[in-house]
DNA sequence: AATGAATGAGAGTTCATTCAT
DNA sequence: CATGAATGAACTCTCATTCAT
């Protein structure tokens, strides 16, 4: 059963997608040969670069479909007003899109350096500084801005080095929220209150 | 009158960990070649191998170097009764060891896939978890060990996220240290009132 | 209007060769690939094979139409009777031939060594040593035999070699013709005088 | 007793110089592959690589060592007085300089246009052009610009066109002489005869 | 203490070509 | 009349590693 070859037809583009993904996350970007991804497809290696231009092309391919709801989230959170409510609620959704797209992230947590020198190195450096920003009072001071990069590094983090913990995700997923919420509003109590 | 050939003798093996790790971190293990470490020795690829059996033997060597403080302050810490006032020690003590041997925990930060599957790896990971412990009580709620996992992180944060935020460095690394505090307060504070 | 997809329509084979001329004259026969023609004509690779059965059959039907006048010209020429006067008028002929398909005759001189090895080279080859022939008297003395094979050459050099100096070109096709004339005059009164 | 690997030792550059011409020219640079320039050697492909950096590379070498005589040929000429005498030294020296490295000319001649695209295609024109020059006299005709250049046309052709004719290879050369200096010595005659 | 010469394995990439639709 | 999807073979090039000297 499975996937013969004529069910296969047509969705070969997002099974390159979905292997390479999985194989960069497990192994790292440069680790992972196309021979590998196209083995595990039982296509050629030819039949990747009829659908991607690069090996660097198939990962931006992978960023840019899955990094949408980042994107969107951060336009969104840029016209909400600032108050500790919203906040909290980007960390809410913030932490919702890196569970929808867990290896993405994971793999970017742990490539850090291979993805600097990618195409994609800018925008995900950008991304980050742009949902800090949101978090971040104008004339923060240095401890409040370690808080607030701080919150949104404890939710990366969560998706790797936490999986080592036992207990159930889910409750996992929670309790980092928790100190991330914290973590916010300490920064935004500041401020407030100073 | 720099480093003649004649200086340079007997210290080889020294500078090749020097540029070896500012390669490395720089660029990453993969994408280092041993070639372009010889280059910039001014040295043959040969000669990189009568000092070191392999390329990851180099990594071991520099890692074995420049992990010594933290595996003295983990025997150390050990050793400590577990009060509030310890855990803030070695807080201090690890932030100081970051920052000693700075460029290689930021490879280590920049290449987790990449150190995963390497022998250190497995070394790697016992330090982390080792100092966490330190930091955790034997009863932590989850909330609480995602606290101190935090901490941690945190300073590893420290050395190249921060780095982005302006401001003096030790002013910076201070700040870092505060939130760290604040992270393990409130984890060891939870249990012993609790 | 331009050509729109309508217009094109029934001409597509035309379209093919034109492009793949320009190409293989501009970068050689080689380093043209089927996918570049595909794209500059805004269709699929599959559709050059609707119409052509190789790369080498496309070559091959530029070949075959654009020097069917050099063809036709041999056969004449081979009519003629052996004076000076019909040699002019062969050159003469020649040189309008070469003009009129210059990007063809372009390719062949700067892609020797890749013309000889498909299958037009044996006619080319043939085709050239046909004209020369002409030129040439029987118990030609070597250096007239040189004389004859440089006036055809000339002829050649000049649709690229020339090409850089300065002057009208319709002047520079006259001088090269003269210079022709010269040695094709020379080499027959040395035969007739002798 | 031939070549074992004991006696080629220190001459491998040497060789692949020497094979790499050979087959350029037999068969043309793009259609030439580094596998068969290995096989050919017995050797590996690697080992090409340890001697020179890209396949180009390896033609820039040979073209270097080769044309060094036609260097100095130019440079020699532009010392010389612009006598009728002095430009059939030329043509002498040059038709000495081709036999001499024959492979490498026949090879230019008939690549052409991948020669164009190389690294060396700029100084090749140059040469070319540079010696043309040491015929022409400053205000020649259109037609004597073109008996300038026809004539080292002519000995470039000689090389592979000529050798079809039949005759002895040191007669045929002379006959190429013969006819460039008649080209070269009308061109002369006529500016300093108008 | 180091070099020169080489290797085997494999990388990413491109090519002309095929064929069902 | 043409495309979409794919292949097999080849390509140039780089890598970590070895070893006699």
């Amino acid at each position: 059963m499975g996937s013969t070859p004529q069910q296969r037809r047509g969705n070969t583009r997002q099974r390159i997608q979905d292997v390479a993904l999985e194989l960069f996350a497990e192994q790292g970007y440069e680790k992972t040969s196309l021979r590998e991804i196209a083995e595990r497809l039982e296509v050629t290696k030819a039949a990747l670069y009829y659908h991607f231009k690069t090996k660097e092309d198939i990962l931006v391919s992978i960023f840019e479909d899955l990094n949408r709801p980042v994107e969107e989230l951060l336009a969104w959170g840029r016209e909400q007003p600032r108050t500790l409510e919203t906040k909290k609620e980007i960390l809410v959704r913030y932490s919702a899109a890196l569970g929808a797209a867990a290896p993405l992230f994971r793999f970017m947590q742990e490539n850090q350096a291979a993805v600097r020198d990618l195409s994609i190195g800018k925008t995900v450096k950008e991304r980050v500084m742009g949902l800090v920003d949101l978090f971040m009072e104008p004339d923060a001071s240095l401890a409040d801005q370690v808080r607030c990069s701080t919150a949104l590094f404890t939710m990366h983090a969560g998706m790797f080095t936490i999986k080592d913990l036992e207990g159930d995700p889910e409750e996992k997923r929670k309790a980092v929220l928790e100190v991330a919420f914290e973590l916010v509003t300490r920064a935004h109590g500041a401020e407030s209150a100073g």
